[in-house]
DNA sequence: ACCTGAACACCGTTCAAGT
DNA sequence: ACCTGAACACCGTTCAAGT
């Protein structure tokens, strides 16, 4: 019906003037699925799914993506684009760690099903990288020393990406901290007191209250903390 | 062919002595799915192969169980009755929070697929009780405020947690560490001076070494960090 | 009350066949 | 080279039918 003409091969016309298919290239698989990912959550970014989204069969999609794995990290690395790393100027380093940490806390929670996704891919694309490289500048402008601050990357990732998780969960299901709420909440003095005690304390706080607690928590223990308590890990010398 | 004798229901015993069927309770399920959890991971652990594993058919589950995200949070928390949450005596407060948060990190790792189920379930049984009363005990002891501990109990829990999953990962499939190492190892110094500086440091270290550091960086912060910086969170008051 | 087989609506992945 | 339908080997869950 259409002439394929590769230099319209990206906008192929109809006779009407109606788009009659979308060209299958990497970038619109990735960017559907990101799509799909954030509306629908991760179980709705099937390749069957991101296929039928795209008028094509899932086996079309095996051509640009070697399989659901890959998907998901360049999935991941595309949403990794949109956190802040560039911050504003003459901003403190505090603020500016609690700024690019904050964006990509607010990424994971915006979409649907990223945090989870985050929780099971190892982030490993270009805005990973850059992501990464913010963190360490700002350790290193803190006076964290480089070692330390590059474990201290690794945690401070691994947290938010943890709690973003947790708290997407939450509104995801009929109330999933129901159960826990339940249990805390109507748990036995005698069996369990320190819990009965703290039971209100142990369900309040919001999601952004206690991501900044725990944020100073962390910071806290990354400027005190050195790296090593035995300072040789593999040698047998011991009590320098 | 057996006559059901209600008593003799647990040992059911054919002819010729040979066991004819395990008869099906909850616990057994339970059982036995934690078995192929922890011999062969999380995927291995559905509802149709924990049936066939005893015998029978996926339908006849739903007599004992709700569903698999019921099964999931059951088989939790019998693998969490595992963690050496009572330690022994004269042992200072450091080394007994070590204990038990070791403890919870070997049985996670321990079992295959343990530390992924519990990433995306919400431990809410009476073996979690019994853990979370036996850090806030510990943290009591330590001199934690009362509503500090509640919030450090969940940081400590969903760090552990979250350590355990990444370090199983890379066990698993064909080196999930390696396009982390690959890209890290080969990022360009121009664009990320950073990582390419520190690109050993992020990748060394085990898990147990890794662990015992962000250990003691959180307890430096839990010891140090109150729980509001402006206290008031919902008040409009403002600089008390 | 408990168990079962079959069915329903999904998956990821492969492959022979088309253009 | 790219696309496709059909097939393969799986899922969780439901349900009518058996005992």
């Amino acid at each position: 019906v259409t002439e394929r003409n590769p230099f319209e091969a990206r906008t192929v016309v109809g006779r009407r003037g109606g788009r009659v298919k979308a060209p299958l290239t990497r970038d619109a698989i990735v960017a559907k699925a990101l799509e799909l990912l954030a509306r629908d959550g991760l179980d709705a970014m099937s390749l069957r799914n991101v296929a039928k989204a795209l008028d094509t069969g899932a086996a079309s999609l095996y051509v640009y993506v070697d399989d659901l794995q890959q998907l998901q990290a360049l999935v991941l690395d595309r949403a990794l684009g949109k956190v802040a790393t560039k911050a504003v100027r003459n901003k403190s380093w505090e603020e500016r760690l609690t700024g690019v940490l904050g964006s990509y806390y607010q990424v994971l929670t915006q979409h649907r099903g990223l945090a989870q996704l985050a929780m099971g891919t190892i982030a490993a694309g270009p805005n990973a990288l850059d992501f990464m490289e913010a963190l360490l500048e700002i350790l290193a402008e803190a006076g964290v020393e480089e070692s330390v601050a590059a474990w201290a990357v690794d945690l401070l990732i691994l947290y938010v990406t943890a709690i973003a998780f947790e708290q997407t969960q939450r509104g995801d299901k009929a109330d999933p901290l129901a159960p826990v709420a339940r249990a805390v909440g109507t748990v036995s003095e005698s069996t369990h007191p320190r819990i009965h005690r703290v039971r209100e304390a142990l369900l309040s706080g919001d999601g952004k209250t206690r991501f900044s607690w725990a944020l100073r928590v962390m910071l806290e223990g990354i400027l005190r903390v050195p790296i090593a308590p035995s300072r040789f890990t593999h040698s047998g010398k011991k009590k320098s």
